[in-house]
DNA sequence: TATTACTATTGAAAAAAAGAATAGAAGCAA
DNA sequence: TTGCTTCTATTCTTTTTTTCAATAGTAATA
């Protein structure tokens, strides 16, 4: 079964003529009635009566017509779908991120000039995010570092600056900024492994070959804010997520 | 749109692979690859993930499938109706006749080699009869003599006797055949004009230079018995519908 | 009766589908 | 790991299908 002839039966029936559909289709005539007669001849099966210039559906056309219907109405929706889509006029996007926090502007804005590209956001440590993207269950993951892997395309998006915090009677508090040196085996508190900021304050450390004493891992910000109140020692955060 | 494309697709998402889906289909694996491809270059949309032996519906894959599944069950009912309709294991059959008498027969033996097609029959005059087989609202008419109509085939299909019947104290009424010769100036009874059996008689008459006496044209058969038992004629009857 | 409007046919060109051969990549087993 | 197998992708060629132009044939119509 071909399509074209389908296409061509159909449009003989709706236009009543093999004219008529010629121009429906925008083919030519010869062409429809091909298409139709090959479909008779294959299947041994009369679908119009053709008497002069009067083209009329036998009981089977009747049957194969509404079908083809059916058919025809599929395809066009089919089709829809698939030109929307291409065109990003409808569909989904996934997203994968470390932290909600630095991605929202992001998505807000594709929002913006995507209305209907329905998106979702999944939100995960490094390891699980990299998975849902090799799995497909994800289209796009925002993470905090760069990754080598071959399988992956990635690009830079963002800086988001990491600040130090300390206590105001630190000797390092009266200080705007302060040299990464300067944080060699001072005492700092930091959140668990795993935390992108982390990872990337340590990742400057070593490329500068300081070294800071780690005196606590707390697991939340707030535990962390009072921690440096009380003097344990200093602490850094994602400047998005700084408030004195 | 083409099918061959859809059904690539739709392959492939079946048997959830290319090679699966060229055995399923009994055609090569570069073919699908290549209609697959087709499609998604020509809507700038992905159908599948492919991360090596994997092939995975990507979700607009999933969304296209649905449509597919439906398509080609509509697609298989339309060529199971085609191939049926062709192989005359389904269909109508509709049967003009001038008389139920003579084609039950051959509708009952109709019915017995082909008895899925259903058979319709249509009663009326001759011209009734005929004009229903050229506006196409019956496919076959049975009448009871030959036409010259070029848009129309015609064949012999059985010759029904007719049989002259009179009272017994007629004087021809001991005879066990007569000569049409013999009936010049009978007087005879007959039905309508319009009867097939009178008009096939009156052609025999005409042929054979006999011109019989009107006596007297009801249009009951039960009529004119009764008219020939109170000895008013002679008249005929096609043998099939004689009863002594 | 001529004209118009339609369907059918033929022959040739263009487009699509299909396959063979083969490359490339991923899973699997020793 | 290495080799083996199995899968998808690519290229090139052949076959099949689709399409059209030209034209014949036929019914409706003015």
């Amino acid at each position: 079964m071909r399509l074209t002839q389908l296409r061509s039966f159909h449009a003989v029936a709706t236009a009543s003529g093999f004219t008529g559909a010629s121009r429906l289709l925008h083919i030519s005539q010869p062409t429809v009635t091909t298409q139709v007669k090959f479909l008779e001849e294959t299947y041994g099966v009369e679908l119009f009566y053709r008497r002069g210039h009067k083209v009329q559906l036998t009981p089977i056309g009747e049957q194969v017509y509404a079908m083809t219907r059916k058919i025809f109405s599929l395809e066009e929706d089919l089709v829809h779908l698939l030109e929307d889509s291409g065109e990003l006029k409808t569909g989904q996007l996934r997203v994968g991120a470390v932290s909600p926090f630095h991605v929202t502007e992001m998505l807000a804005s594709f929002n913006r000039e995507f209305p209907h590209i329905f998106v979702s956001m999944r939100v995960g440590n490094s390891q699980s995010v990299l998975d849902s993207l090799t799995n497909y269950e994800t289209d796009v993951a925002v993470l905090a570092h760069f990754l080598d892997d071959p399988l992956l395309v990635s690009m830079p998006y963002r800086q988001h600056p990491v600040v130090i915090f300390a206590n105001k009677k630190h000797p390092l508090a009266r200080y705007k900024s302060v040299k990464l040196s300067r944080l060699h085996n001072e005492p700092m508190i930091m959140r668990e492994e795993g935390s992108t900021t982390r990872k990337s304050f340590e990742d400057a450390c070593k490329r500068h070959g300081v070294t800071p004493r780690l005196m606590m891992e707390i697991g939340s910000r707030e535990a962390i804010r009072e921690a440096v109140i009380k003097g344990v020692g200093l602490s850094i955060v994602s400047e998005a997520e700084y408030v004195a």
